[in-house]
DNA sequence: CCAAAAGTGTTTGATTTACACCCATGG
DNA sequence: CCATGGGTGTAAATCAAACACTTTTGG
């Protein structure tokens, strides 16, 4: 089948920066690429949008197909588009980004399809400029810093928690997002403190050593004015 | 001419969210649309982007052929991309939005082209789901709420401002777009204080009555951590 | 009982808020 | 010389940072 326009074609694809801490550093998920062009070079999971579906239903498609990633539920959000007239070398390509966080998952998450999908520390695949395809990496780049000023701002860091989480793994997202050390008592009275961020559930969990802690789930997701700063570093 | 290509086309557009402040009002540019769909209808300045042009070039483009507008040197920002299928009831189209801010120009912007610019009040474009074209009344809410947010935390109100300016024109944008009055002697002390924010001219403004106030002019844009708070109620 | 982590209390210092008050100009 | 807005001083209230200390578990 073919189609004819009077005007120029342009192609239009969603890409995915999936995000998650994996091992106290920041993971991206990227697919290693079957075909042309960057054929064996890594590249955020994304394709084609079909011409009748809308942006955000292409993108959880894609990451499902992909990656076999399911993102029902989770925190996904439109990132940026990307439309520069070289970015692809073989057509016109504008690409929508969408940004996803979770939380760390059982490892492989071989997808149905093209099933070599893995996470790699986001610094590694920013340290070179050759590591992801395309315009890949400023995709990625964007993405994480969008991730990092949410945090200060929003109640974005439970993302990276499972459904019931303690405040010391809620407080660990941030350390590791922002490189620092904070004060345990202080984050846990200003977390709690704050209307609409986290709710206890009312069970605790026994994390190993120590007194067992509280279990929160995601508030209401007020939005955090005053934000949260950093503390003492360590 | 004609193109051809074996996958269904897309059309893809720029729109612009062009902000200023007059008579104590947020104010959105729009033009009065001559051709269908929705002929007659108000909608943002926008049109198709080029095959080979830069979405920002475009969006620069369109705002200047439209509205007769040069946005150079003024705040430009990506807002978000609107790709529903049904969004455009011709062809599906994606349109990648921009928002822009800009001091209260000498009124009737008319430009060389489709010269009915005219500028609005915001609130009285949202009031009513039929004054704007497409999903142009979403793509307004979004670019306004962005604004919003990003007065907080970023030196974004200087934007609404001349190239010079006095602590109190930047207050008036501040408590035009919160709704609130601010007590001028602490915004004028936080607004000093934070290093990159704005930098005197040495020059000194004669606005009617009163002690004539300094001039400045922004700053090499620091973030505002800690932010900029809605003081004291009137 | 000891180590370790959870969570609370308390002190100190910084920041914000409220508002008094002086400054500089136009009429 | 008075009304008006610009800008600084200052005290009280609020909040954040540092850290001591109590709680509750596993070994």
């Amino acid at each position: 089948m073919a189609y004819t326009s009077e005007y120029p074609p342009f192609f239009v694809t969603v890409d995915g920066v999936v995000l998650t801490i994996r091992n106290d550093a920041l993971c991206a998920l990227v697919v290693t690429r079957g075909g042309e062009p960057f054929r064996g070079r890594l590249a955020l999971p994304g394709g084609f949008v079909d011409i009748d579906e809308d942006l955000g239903v292409a993108a959880v498609r894609e990451l499902s197909e992909e990656t076999g990633i399911s993102v029902q539920g989770l925190h996904v959000e439109q990132l940026a588009s990307y439309g520069a007239p070289d970015r692809d070398p073989r057509h016109r390509t504008i690409s929508i980004a969408y940004l996803a966080v979770l939380p760390d998952l059982p490892e492989p998450v071989g997808g149905d399809d093209a099933s070599d999908a893995h996470w790699h520390r986001v610094t590694w695949l920013l340290a070179r400029k050759d590591r992801l395809a395309f315009d890949h990496r400023q995709i990625l780049r964007d993405g994480v810093e969008r991730a990092h000023a949410k945090l200060e701002y929003t109640a974005l860091g439970t993302s990276f928690c499972e459904r019931a989480f303690t405040i010391a793994e809620l407080r660990r997202v941030y350390e590791v997002m922002w490189g620092v050390e904070l004060d345990p008592g202080n984050f846990h009275r200003k977390v709690t403190g704050v209307a609409g961020f986290v709710e206890p559930t009312g069970r605790k969990a026994s994390r190993g050593t120590g007194r067992p802690a509280e279990l929160y789930r995601r508030g209401p997701t007020a939005s955090l004015n005053p934000p949260l700063t950093r503390a003492t570093l360590g």
